[in-house]
Parts: structure tokens; sequence; C-alpha cells
RNA sequence: GUCCCCAUCGUCUAGUCAGGUCCAGGACACCGGCCUUUCACGCCGGCAACACCGGUUCAAAUCCGGUUGGGGACGCCA
């Protein structure tokens, strides 16, 4: 039994969109899963479009997410001398052959089938120059690309495709690509191949979007007398306008670090990227990792494309809803120590981090944030929506001041005299300042809701949030007294 | 234009290979109710789909054919 070894070969013309991530992690756990290799190679051959920027950029996304990798970074302009030997092989064996035609001219017959609703393909112009013929234009020194020669065959071409099953097309059918630019540089379709072929790799988990690539690269695996790999085309990830999903087209809102940078755990959005063309079968959705290494398989992948549905602009989805959704349900239960470092490095970016809450108050920060993540979404809104309980600059929203607050003028009495009878409390805890809070609201005969509210509001900014009892400790009592004491600044002066 | 692939709720999907247990199940979203000091927390309930037409069969979401629709590919990009 051989090892099985898989790659992610992402080209480093962009950041890493979710498409490519998935197609990595779709990858990473079928090694994780048969106790594989995946090896990451970076397909830089297209040298005008490459970036040192992008690579760092895929190589960050794939950390964030957690995907590793085994072997690599390979880089494929490290081994272009394979693949120019590769192209050169298959020219002595009549493989392949030299084509002369320009590029103008081939644009500009591209151009006319095109409009002419003819088929596209390359005419096979200089598929049967003599050797003579070929000789002689060299000597002229005019410029040639090396060409495939696709078999002349009766029957199909085709493979075994583990999502799909059989995939078949006429011999007729294939145009003799180029393998060779006239530069003398290789192109993807053979690079591809010729490094997939030394890097031993067993399976192939790649777009549907490569189907006819897979086409013409089986034969190029037959030329250079390789065994063919197992192929996995996986659904492609669409747009909620049904067109597949690009950076150029979509910007942000399809790249990992997007992600990233709203709060999201890395985790939970593995666990959404695989639902979307996967599913185990069953009704379960939520998967740890290990739970999903061993879930997976290629098998129970979906033949149909996904449309990735997220929308813009929208403060409440400002994605696809269920990928939020499933980030909420990590948010609120992952443990509280695995969930403490991320929160750690949102309160650092936002200046409000304090040595103390990885010290002496350790288990404050574990409690608080326990206690208010119930109700949010993202990492984010730690240091947003739930600002109050680390600084005391923190916004108090509109909504709740109106409602809550404005509504009750008298509260410039209430709330003080709440405060001084907390002050007076041997202890401040949940229990005591709802009894506290009850009496008096029973005493001014108005609902306790109307100081719990109002204290809600001027105590943490916000319209919701847990019991307020609870709230009250957390912040403790003399940032409690301040804030409820000092709620006439809320009031216009009369 | 040619080739390839696909087709179940708004979205992600289960069910299709081995036809009956499916007047189609789950999740998200949405709507309603409950809980409550609040809520984009929690709990309960509801709405909502087999693209169409034929065929095979006692029986079709499931098998076959066609139609329509969608996607992908057709580069000296990867």
């Amino acid at each position: 039994m051989t090892e099985t070894r898989l790659r992610f070969p992402p080209s480093p013309t962009g950041y890493l969109h979710i498409g490519g991530a998935r197609t990595a992690l779709y990858n990473w756990l079928y090694a994780k899963k048969t106790g594989g290799k995946l090896i990451l190679r970076i397909e830089d051959t297209d040298t005008e479009r490459s970036t040192e920027e992008s690579i760092r950029g895929i190589l960050e996304g794939l950390e964030w997410l957690g995907i590793t990798y085994d072997e690599g970074p390979y880089f494929q302009t490290d081994f272009t001398a394979d693949h120019v030997a590769a192209a050169e092989r298959l020219l002595e064996q009549g493989l392949a052959y030299r084509c002369f035609c320009s590029k103008d001219e081939l644009d500009a017959k591209r151009e006319a089938a095109l409009t002419a609703k003819q088929n596209l393909g390359y005419d096979r112009t200089c598929r049967h120059l003599t050797p003579e013929q070929v000789a002689g234009k060299m000597a002229a020194g005019l410029p040639s690309v090396v060409r495939f020669k696709v078999p002349d065959r009766q029957g199909m071409l085709g493979y075994d495709d583990k999502v799909l099953g059989r995939i078949e097309c006429d011999y007729r059918e294939v145009d003799d690509f180029v393998i060779l630019r006239s530069n003398g540089k290789p192109l993807y379709l053979l690079c591809n191949v010729v490094d997939d072929i030394r890097d031993r790799i067993t399976h192939i988990i790649r777009g549907q979007d490569h189907m006819t690539n897979t086409t013409r690269q089986v034969l190029l695996y037959e030329a250079l007398q390789a065994p063919l790999p197992v192929f996995a085309h996986i659904p492609l990830t669409l747009d909620t306008k049904k067109s597949k999903i690009s950076k150029r087209s979509h910007g942000e809102i399809v790249a990992v670090h997007f992600y990233r940078d709203h709060g999201f755990i890395p985790w939970a959005f593995n666990n959404f990227l695989v639902l979307l063309g996967w599913s185990p079968g069953n009704d379960q959705e939520i998967f740890s990792k290990e739970e999903l290494i061993e879930a997976f398989t290629l098998e129970r992948i979906n033949r149909s494309s996904a449309i990735f549905n997220f929308r813009r602009d929208d403060p409440k989805f400002f994605t696809d809803p269920k990928a939020i959704a499933i980030n909420e349900h990590y948010l609120r239960t992952m443990a509280i120590d695995e969930l403490a470092p991320m929160v750690q490095k949102e309160l650092e970016a936002a200046g409000l981090w304090d040595d103390s809450y990885a010290g002496g108050r350790r288990d404050w920060f574990l409690h608080t944030i326990d206690l208010i993540r119930d109700r949010f979404h993202t990492l984010k809104d730690f240091t947003s929506l739930g600002r109050a309980y680390f600084a005391d600059d923190f916004t108090v929203e509109d909504k709740p001041l109106q409602k809550n607050v404005l509504k009750f003028p008298e509260l410039t009495n209430w709330l003080p005299a709440l405060a001084d009878r907390y002050a007076q409390l041997a202890v401040f805890d949940a229990i005591e300042t709802e009894r506290v809070s009850r009496e008096m609201a029973e005493e001014l005969d108005i609902k306790p809701g109307v100081l719990i509210n109002a204290m809600r509001t001027v105590v943490t900014g916000q319209l919701a949030g847990p019991s307020m009892f609870e709230i009250l400790p957390v912040i403790g009592r003399d940032r409690v007294l301040a804030r409820i004491r000092d709620i006439a600044r809320f009031f216009p002066a009369s």
C-alpha cells in the first residue's frame, strides 16, 4: 500500500479566496484521513502576474485556517529544467511538434471562429510540417511554440472521477495544446503534470473548472509513461448570481483574510467551508477536527455547484448567514480557555488588553467572556458590543438610550439613589443587587424593568445582554456606581 | 458555436448507485409563540422544494430518453 500524496497548488496571482481554501481543506482532510501527505506547491510560472505579496497572503491564509502541509512550499519555477526536458523528450519521440503560427494569426482565427459561431480549436496547421520545413523555419529564425500532438484515435478519451464517475470525450474534440511558449518557458498543463509525477502525487482534488485540463493531462501522463493519479473534481462555489467566484469580480468578501479580519474562528470557518459541497450523509453539521477527518470521504462530495450566499453591506449578515451561524455556534460552545487567546488578540489589537487578564484577573477575564459570548456573533463583538466590560470609553447606543433612559427623566434621581444603596451593600453580588433594585422599584411604584433597563443602558451601552445582575458584579461596584451616578449627562441641560 | 458537467425548500443539503418505509428529513434564513429585566440568547411551532415532458414499472425524487435551465472549458493564464 503506497502512501497517499496530495497537493495544493495555488498560483500566486492574488489572495487566497474561499474556493481555493475549500480545495485546500478537502485535500488536507483527505491526506489526514488516509495518513498521507499534503504538498504545497506555488505555481508561479506566470511570472507576469505572480507576486511576492500574493505568496505571503496564501501562506498566511492557510496558516490562519490551520491547514498544514507536510512538504513545501515548492516553487514551480525551480523546476523549469524538468519541464523543458519533458517537452523536449516529447518532441524527440514525435509526441509533440513545433508550431510556427504567430499569436496574431491565432488570435485572428479565434476571433473569426467566435463571430462565425464556429469551433474555436487550433486547426493543426503546423502538425504536418516535414522535418525539412521545420528546419527551414528554424533556420530563418521564426519563433515557435511546442504543441502536444493529440493522438489520432477512434473512441473516447476519459478517466474515472471519484466524484463525477466516468468522464469521456472524443479525441477529436481535444486541441493540440501548447506546452512550451515561444520564449522557451513551459506552460501550466505540462508543468503541473511533470511536477505531480515528480512529487508522486496519488490523488488530485481540484475544482470542476479543471475538467477539460484533466482530459488533456491524461494524455500527458500517458505520453510521459506515468501512472494516472486518482482525480476528484469538486463542485465550484458560485456567487448569488451563479457565476464563478473570483477575486477580480468579488473582492474582499471572498478572501480568506476578510474572515480573519472580521472575527471568525478559524475552525468554524473550515466547518462552514466543508459543508459547501460535501455532507456526511446524516444530519450532523458541526464537527471537531477529528470528527471531520473521520467522516470525510471523496464519495460524498457533491456533484452540483454550491452558491456562496454572501450579502454585502448588511450590518447583521455581512456574509453568508450560515457562516455566521456556525461561527456563533463555536463562539458560545467552545472551551473557554480555547476562546480566551482569540479574545485576547482582539483586545490587544483594540488597545483594551491588560496583562492582569492573564495573571491575577484571569478568572475574572474567563468568567466575563463566558458571560457575554452568548449573544455575540464574531470575535470583533468583544471589543465593540463588549467594550464596556473592558473600558470606560464605550459608546451608549441611541436605541436603548431613547427607550430606556430618556423616556424617564426621573432616572436622574432614581439611579443615583440606587447607587447609594449599592454602596451600602455588604456583598455586591447578583442576589443582593437584584433584591435592592426590586425593593426600590416597589417603593417607587415603578416596574423593576425601568431601573434594570436603565442600568443596562448606562452600564453596558447596549440594548441587550446577559442578565443584568450577572453583569453588575463583573463590571464591579466602583465602575457600576460611577456609571449610574453619572446618568444626568444623557439628559439635555435644563 | 463546440465539448464537458450539473439540476430537491430562498441558501447549504439528506434521500438517487441497491424504485415502495418520502403527500420528501435536517440546518441556516424568515414568520409566530414561550421564557424574561432586555435581546440578533434559549426553547417550541410554522412557512417553504423533487425544473418540465414522455417512457419503464403494480409503484419513480430515485431508472431511461428528450426538453428547458444553470455552470465550466475552449489562452504562447494557472
